[in-house]
RNA sequence: CGCGGGGUAGAGCAGUCUGGUAGCUCGUCGGGCUCAUAACCCGGAGGUCGAAGGUUCAAAUCCUUCCCCCGCAACCA
């Protein structure tokens, strides 16, 4: 009989657009939680997928000028490119435009309905069209749409409702009995805080949506993304169709997902499952943000970084540690490139791939490149036993869902084995045939460290481990050596020939402060448009440097003795700022005043002409014409621009 | 008073529940070692713990008030 299962989910993507490192992290995190339970021996399953319906899929698809579900696959082959290039170890993955799901939605659907706990109800709401989105007579602001400042309209739709209301104490008493179904606690406290507010039912359908489920028994109404998306968990795993699949993984042990999702998942998503009589998952388990200057990462901020970029640039492993280690998971994390390329020098250069090196050369040198036999009187067992030690903190690590403690606990056994070589001394001991026992001892401790550190990795990291063991002449299919055995001392065979090799993780040089070069414009992918001159890409964070803001001009007069300058007084928010500007030729001076402009905010200032330049005003030039930015509508001046 | 998170050394964070000389990583400065990937090991400097008031023998920690930053407010991990 198999160990005990072990069920986890990413939330499903959805397919508006690709995917950003945000994304990556929630995949990561869960791919080294389902590998470690897998080399543990428990059945493993892992889910991931794409939401797929939904009007701005439809939108999109739309603008693009193709049909919605051409449109969403396109997306979902990127997305699955971008899985296999970051090694997630998925065991399904689920689409929302599948049969097998849409299928048993629809049974879903009509069950809770039947029971009685959807209703067809009218809905009375205040609609802003252009934002397709309804309002609370107290969201808006000065009567308007909050998001365009339009007018709303009082729209009555008939709609289902599903009776959050009526599970809402049930609720209550199930997360208060279980302390560890929300976690971090934070979340926890939060979704109590919430639903003792009192929780309103809760709209499941629509009729102004046709890219998505059909309510089975009222067409002309469609499942509102509730039931389609979160539904994916039980659909994924035969739910309705191959019971003995669904028993055997149902309830899940972990959601997995970001925290502002943490709401449809331990309120709605449990209310589902208690009308379907099922019982709830074992943990729903938000981790916080990966923020960029203090902001979070979002698709529809633009802010995004391409995971694709980063593994192309630093390759696969050092951004899996990257990603799994620069916690704390349970609160909002600091993005930065800078951080991927000094985690990965630290921990893994300087730590792990030179402790490798060290060790190997020093066996090479004087052991005849052989994997020396241990002598029980001359141990010290000091990282025997801490490696012992390590082994049971990544397991509680993993129990708790902290992931980067598991990580620093094998980096703590690294750097041990680091400080060992000081305190041992090998190459001193190795002038004194005497000491051989002693010196054999030392030099297998560290390498069986090695072995030991490398196994640990298997979960987190996917090239390192293997490179490391092949490196010491040691078994290299590591993913076959349960964990109890792959973490046991002494796994390394005396005797064995070790293979020196390159340095598994070279040192990433800093980013220099230039610019990055040009592209040669004849060494251009020939698939770009020929002829338009291109520069390197760029990162989100470089691009993030030039900040952008919106300026009012206040006063304008040309530059005495230059016949193209400027001198312009412009308003940032509170703040007044001097600009000369080389746009004399193409703007009179008192045509600008009052106009709203896009300049580059912190750009060193420069002395043009005598005069001293506090910005840059942006603006286009194409054969002799040039035109300064400005904006589409009012915004204050000072605004930031991205 | 809508809800929540946060403000601790140059940067990023832990410590706050259960008060007791303020800690970790990186950076920086100095020293050591020579097996190693300018790496490794040791040590130093650097903080009025957002502000004010209170409780206490003792407050980053408990209480009160205030300031600032960031999210969420029912389809952006």
């Amino acid at each position: 009989m198999s160990k005990e299962t072990y069920y986890v989910t990413t939330p499903l993507y959805y397919t508006n657009d690709n995917l950003h490192i945000g994304h990556a992290y929630t995949t990561v995190i869960a791919d080294a939680l389902a590998r470690f339970r897998r080399l543990q021996g428990y059945d493993t399953w892992f889910l991931t997928g794409t939401d797929e319906h939904g009007q701005k899929n439809e939108r999109k698809a739309a603008e693009a000028g193709v049909s919605p579900q051409a449109y969403v696959d396109r997306i979902v082959e990127a997305n699955k490119a971008l899985w296999r290039l970051l090694g997630i170890s998925y065991d399904d993955f689920i689409r929302t435009t599948e049969e097998r799901h849409k299928t048993v939605v629809q049974e879903i659907f009509k069950r809770v309905y039947d029971q009685g706990d959807i209703y067809k109800a009218e809905y009375q709401g205040l609609y802003c069209t252009p934002c397709e989105t309804f309002w609370l007579g107290r969201q808006l602001v000065d009567g308007k749409c909050p998001t365009c400042g339009r007018d709303v309209e009082l729209v009555k739709e008939e709609s289902y409702f599903f009776r959050l209301s009526k599970y809402a104490d049930r609720l209550l008493r199930h997360i208060e009995a279980h302390p560890d179904f929300i976690q971090p606690t934070s979340r926890r406290n939060e979704m109590i805080n919430f639903v003792k507010q009192g929780l309103e039912d809760l709209c499941v359908s629509r009729t102004t949506l046709e890219w998505g489920i059909p309510v089975p028994f009222d067409p002309k109404h469609t499942i509102y993304v509730w039931f389609d998306a979160l539904s994916n968990y039980i659909t994924a795993i035969g739910y309705g169709r191959d019971e003995d699949k669904f028993r055997r993984y149902w309830p899940a042990q972990v959601h997995l997902m970001a925290k502002e999702i943490v709401r449809f998942h331990a309120i709605i998503w449990p209310i589902i499952l208690m009308a379907l009589d099922l019982p709830l998952p074992e943990r729903v388990f938000g981790h916080g943000w990966l923020e960029l200057d203090g902001e979070r990462i979002s698709k529809s901020k633009g802010n995004i970084i391409d995971p694709k970029v980063l593994v192309g640039k630093y390759g696969l492993d050092p951004v899996r540690y990257y990603l799994l280690r620069e916690g704390p998971i349970n609160s909002d994390t600091q993005y930065s490139e800078a951080g991927l390329v000094q985690r990965t020098n630290v921990d893994l250069a300087n730590d792990l791939g030179n402790l490798l090196s060290r060790t190997t050369a020093m066996i090479n040198k004087f052991c005849q490149a052989t994997i020396p036999s241990p002598v029980a009187a001359a141990d010290d067992g000091v990282l025997r036993e801490l490696a012992g030690q390590v082994v049971g903190e990544i397991e509680r690590a993993i129990d708790a869902m902290q992931v980067p403690e598991a990580l620093i606990a094998i980096n703590r056994l690294v750097n041990r084995a680091n400080k060992y070589i000081e305190e041992t001394a090998p190459w001193d001991l190795a002038k004194d045939p005497a000491k051989a026992d002693r010196l054999n001892t030392v030099l297998y401790n560290l390498a069986e460290t090695l072995r030991l550190a490398a196994y640990a990795l298997v979960p987190f990291l996917l090239e390192a481990p293997e490179k490391i063991c092949r490196q010491l002449g040691a078994e290299s299919d590591l993913q076959a050596i349960p964990w109890d055995q792959g973490t046991e001392w002494g796994g390394l065979a005396p005797g064995t020939g070790i293979r020196r090799g390159d340095p598994i993780f070279p040192r990433i040089e800093e980013p220099s402060d230039e610019c990055p070069a040009s592209v040669d414009v004849s060494q251009a992918t020939p698939t770009e448009t020929p002829g338009a001159p291109r520069t390197a890409c760029i990162t989100y964070d470089q691009f993030a440097q030039a900040e952008l803001r919106i300026a009012e001009v206040l006063e304008a007069e040309p530059v005495p003795k230059a016949d193209r300058l400027l001198r312009l007084k412009v308003r940032l928010g509170a703040e007044e700022r001097q600009i000369v500007a080389g746009i004399a030729q193409h703007y009179r001076a008192e045509e600008l005043v009052g106009r709203k402009i896009v300049i580059v905010a912190n750009l060193e200032p420069a002395k043009i002409r005598g005069v001293e330049s506090q910005g840059l005003l942006l603006a286009a030039s194409a054969e002799g014409h040039t035109r300064i930015l400005t904006v589409d509508g009012d915004i204050a001046s000072g605004a930031r621009v991205k």
